[in-house]
DNA sequence: TTAAGCTTTCTTTTT
DNA sequence: GAAAGCTTAA
């Protein structure tokens, strides 16, 4: 048995064990989120729930598997049966079976954002040149990206942009208008989905279908919900309709930390929460466990800033302890220098690894770092940036996987043919028109006929002996894939194409490897699709670690990616203006805010040690950077400077926090 | 129509 | 400093 009052404060135990009903937990940075929610799924199976009966979703893949190894930890057992995961992945999941009510085949693929800003290129290249347009008028990847908000916010395209766009003609917006259009009868055409629509059509699934909805409303009896502060209209709906049936719903969320607007997130889903579902039981997390009074203190006074906020009082339990250490560098160079040294004397002292992070705001803020950490012999896991499914050799065998898979699937068979000598975007497009009028593979194969030159035509019948071979494979249908396609030609493609070629190949051949934990192509391509996993992770043997293998390795880590966890020690690095807050978001004054609370996502990480570090000079121009924004508005007293004298560049004596 | 070669851009965050 | 975009030769 849990000793739950021994375990948990006041506030956490009543959201905990009389949770029933509609539950919003107000939860300041460190105040034990995490614990009410894992804590409340123990309980929950202690009581007897089954399970399948729960619904827990996150933000991230990561959030979600900490969190279920909590309550692994918590329960002496795994609860078999739970849905947890991200909205996108557990809509994947649904989808998976129910695709074909809204016109899908279940085998579905799922269009990652280059895939889907490929797609639309397409359409807009084809209909933008048809149609009379200004020189104003947007460039593909912002339509794209405008589609998307939309579509997040449950927003006509039109609105949307008569707003923001007044300037264009109201054919350039109906050409805005037919280009989205294309593009879904083209998604749709293709069996694909992208990351909007595997929400997108969840929604749909539920108030179209009434079996399914009340399926599911029935099936999770009880809902709990992380970071809902960053949930978009989409999920707020999703979460509304399966939860009015047994009202058992806790979500959890902190204004403060809202750092995904640029996804449509909406602040207001967790403000309004009370008004939608009547006798909202609300508690406020106010106590810090997480933080020394220094870095609370620091946090706490750079929030202050945002005038958009809601008051909160949050208070450190810790004792007193340093300041933060606010240090300058010459540039990137020693400010990695200093890092990697600091950290070796960490760890000499006795702090294991993975207690130490470094957060930056974007992923080329940490190049340096990495490169001195190497020469070092530091180890260390990167969180953020391209991922390991992302990289470009990748995605070309993952499309003949997707052909294999999913034979309408355009955007694959376009990658694919343009991988071969003759074969560019016009051949492409003129070969994939001939391939729609089959409807498997094996006919494909057996009786396309298509006039071009003789290159085109010997490319073309080279990429269907190879489709021939794929389709006889019977066993290891993944990574006998890999080695048929490496042989036939994509081998030579990565040595004359890239240094790293055999980096490449060795890639591919993890990838085989990995995609043995996985029952069918589908579901390893649905995951491919959704995990997180990130390039870099190498141990000794080079072999990538697409999930654990973190032991006594510190973490490199975007501070979107660091979201919802903690360390001992936290340096935040680059804190020069126009990288953080990055200069993008200068005229925006909402966005600044964003931005400011991004920075205090990112020191409320900190248990013990906080560094914040700036780079005087930039390494690559020699110009000299101007100081984050967020550093300077503070209150000199709040941390202690070291380092570089700015008017001097002289060196100061040896850098030490204790 | 492709592919190479040159130029310009613009540097974000993520499922 | 890479990647997309544009120009030009083949």
């Amino acid at each position: 048995m849990i000793n739950f009052k021994e375990e948990l404060n006041n506030e956490q135990f009543e959201a905990v064990t009389k949770g029933d009903g509609p539950v919003l937990v107000l939860a300041g940075a460190g105040s034990g989120k995490t614990r009410t929610l894992t804590y409340r799924v123990a309980y929950l199976v202690e009581q007897g729930v089954d399970p399948e009966n729960i619904l827990l979703v996150t933000f991230t893949n990561k959030a979600s598997s900490e969190m279920l190894e909590r309550v692994e930890k918590i329960l002496n057992r795994y609860p078999r049966g739970i849905w947890g995961g991200t909205f996108h992945r557990i809509g994947n999941r649904l989808l998976r079976k129910y695709a074909t009510l809204l016109g899908y085949k279940n085998n579905f693929t799922i269009l990652d954002r280059e895939d889907s800003m490929v797609l639309l290129k397409q359409c807009y290249d084809e209909l933008a040149n048809k149609n009379e347009k200004s020189n104003y008028f947007p460039k593909a990847k912002i339509i794209h990206n405008l589609i998307g908000f939309a579509r997040n916010r449950g927003m006509d395209l039109r609105d949307l942009m008569g707003k923001s766009y007044d300037y264009l003609s109201s054919q350039e917006i109906d050409l805005a208008q037919s280009i989205s259009e294309y593009y879904a009868r083209k998604k749709k055409d293709s069996n694909a989905m992208d990351f909007d629509d595997l929400l997108i059509n969840w929604l749909k699934l539920l108030t179209g279908h009434s079996k399914v909805r009340e399926k599911f409303q029935e099936q999770f009896k009880y809902i709990l919900v992380d970071e809902y502060q960053d949930t978009n209209v989409i999920q707020d709906k999703i979460i509304n309709i399966l939860a009015v049936k047994n009202k058992n719903i806790l979500v959890v969320g902190d204004d403060s930390q809202s750092i995904y607007s640029f996804r449509a997130a909406e602040i207001s889903n967790i403000l309004d929460f009370p008004q939608n579902f009547p006798k909202t039981k609300i508690h406020k997390l106010e106590t810090n466990y997480r933080s020394t009074p220094e870095i609370l203190e620091l946090a706490n006074q750079s929030i202050l800033n945002n005038e958009n906020k809601y008051p909160k009082n949050l208070k450190s339990i810790k004792s007193e302890n340093k300041k933060p250490l606010f240090v300058v560098g010459r540039d990137n160079r020693e400010q990695a220098k200093f890092i990697s040294q600091e950290i070796s004397r960490l760890i000499d002292q006795g702090e294991s690894p993975q207690e130490i992070a470094v957060l930056f705001r974007s992923a080329f803020q940490a190049l340096e770092l990495e490169l001195e950490l190497n020469r070092e012999g530091i180890p260390y896991t990167m969180r953020g940036g391209i991922k390991f499914f992302e990289q470009k050799h990748i995605k070309d065998i993952v499309s003949y996987l997707k052909v294999l898979s999913n034979f309408k699937d355009e955007t694959a068979w376009r990658r694919v043919l343009m991988l071969h000598e003759g074969i560019g975007l016009q051949t492409a497009g003129k070969i994939f028109s001939q391939i729609k009028n089959f409807n498997i593979l094996e006919d494909a194969i057996k009786l396309l006929e298509f006039k071009g030159s003789e290159k085109i035509n010997n490319s073309l019948k080279n990429v269907l002996s190879i489709f021939k071979e794929l389709v006889e494979i019977k066993e290891d249908v993944i990574q006998s894939s890999v080695k048929i396609i490496l042989k036939n030609g994509y081998n030579l493609y990565l040595k004359t194409n890239f240094e790293n070629f055999l980096e490449r190949a060795d890639d591919l051949n993890q990838m085989g490897a990995f995609s043995e934990n996985y029952k069918s192509v589908d579901d390893f391509l649905s995951e491919v699709a959704l995990t997180e996993a990130f390039k870099n992770n190498r141990n000794q043997s080079n072999v990538v670690q697409v999930e654990d293998g973190e032991k006594d390795k510190i973490i490199l880590s975007t501070i979107h990616q660091a979201k919802g966890l903690e360390w001992n020690t936290v340096f935040v690095i680059g804190l020069v203006d126009g990288q953080f807050p990055h200069r993008k978001v200068y005229e925006k004054h909402s966005e600044i805010e964003e931005e400011r609370r991004l920075f205090y996502v990112a020191v409320t990480r900190a248990k013990d040690k906080l560094y914040l570090t700036y780079p005087m000079v930039s390494s690559r121009s020699e110009d000299m950077n101007e100081v984050s924004t967020f550093i300077e508005e503070l209150d000199e007293s709040l941390f202690e400077k070291k380092g570089r004298n700015e008017e001097s560049f002289d060196d100061l004596p040896v850098i030490e926090y204790e």
